[in-house]
DNA sequence: CAAAGAATAT
DNA sequence: GATATTCTTT
């Protein structure tokens, strides 16, 4: 027998849990290079209920954000890491789907406002207060609900515009790719970030590649900025314009997490465009110097 | 097999 | 259009 009540009991429950899920296992990894500050903090975080990871350079970090088999909400970085500037790891977590905090020691603005710039959601002076990471929850917290209602409207938008359709299973256009029989490429990569990583806290985790709590879940990729296009640039500039490889680009850029197909992929775009031509729209005033290029085709139209 | 480079896909 | 991913060649 169904009461009236029931209904809006059942209403009641559903949206409770609904709250509950954004308020639970939010997850937030450390990085620090120092051991027992890393401990301090993790200690805090939890007495917050965070779900905990810590790691003791930014190189692991990235692997793991990278990997996306923890969907992190909050990113802690200590200011000072010895393997790469922050400023340069902020704008290699600029696309991931994380809130990066950077600790750090110094109050100055101009350290500030180039943290902000890089992606930095807040910069907290070191040591940590019990105060902040209460404020760091209600951030996480507060975005989840706006993410959440986002989701919600696009679904009853999707809904109302796919009504009647019938589901049509994925008939991808153009060609099929990887139809080929035989063994399916399932190499699984032995990734030995278990060395860098301190430990995990919490539970193990082991939730496949399915979405979650909110759908899509963005695609993470890396963005060129200045500097790291400068780097890039450093690099080839090094090696020879004519014969530089991704690998030893990426081996003299030496920024943790980059991949040589990044790489590759940056060259390909890059080389695609102008390289080094007589200034049209150049957007970075680099100083390269072109070495040993065979240009024996000047311009003729110079010459009237 | 690994890496590069070209061709596509997102 | 930028970056990723896959395919093909080296």
């Amino acid at each position: 027998m169904l009461k009236l009540g029931d209904c809006f009991q059942n209403a009641l429950n559903t949206e409770m849990n609904e709250h509950l899920n954004l308020v639970t296992s939010i997850k937030v990894l450390v990085v620090d290079r120092k051991m027992d500050f890393l401990g301090y903090v993790a200690d805090m975080l939890h007495s917050c209920s965070f779900e905990v990871t810590c790691v003791d350079h930014s190189g692991a970090a990235l692997k793991l954000l990278a990997k996306k088999k923890i969907k992190f909400d909050l990113l802690l970085i200590d200011s000072d890491m010895t393997d790469v500037d922050v400023h340069t790891f902020l704008s290699l977590t600029k696309n991931m789907d994380v809130l990066p905090i950077v600790m750090s020691e110094q109050e100055d603005d101009a350290f500030l406002f180039e943290a902000l710039k890089n992606g930095a959601f807040l910069v907290l002076k070191r040591p940590l207060t019990i105060d902040a990471v209460r404020h760091m929850r209600q951030d996480i917290i507060r975005e989840r609900i706006h993410k959440h209602e986002k989701c919600k409207k696009k679904n009853m938008v999707v809904k109302a515009t796919t009504q009647a359709t019938p589901i049509q299973e994925n008939i991808r256009s153009g060609r099929k790719r990887k139809e080929t029989c035989g063994p399916m490429k399932q190499v699984i990569n032995k990734t030995n970030i278990d060395n860098n990583l301190l430990y995990q806290s919490s539970e193990e985790e082991e939730e496949d590649d399915d979405d979650d709590d909110d759908s899509t879940q963005k695609r993470v990729c890396l963005e060129w900025t200045p500097e790291l296009h400068k780097k890039f640039l450093d690099a080839i500039s090094e090696l020879g314009e004519g014969r530089c490889f991704p690998k030893e680009i990426l081996n003299l850029m030496d920024v943790p997490g980059l991949t040589r197909m990044q790489v590759a992929s940056h060259l390909q775009g890059w080389g695609n465009g102008e390289t080094s031509g007589a200034g049209a729209g150049d957007a970075l005033p680099v100083p390269f110097t072109p070495v040993d290029i065979p240009n024996p085709y000047l311009s003729w139209d110079n010459f009237g």
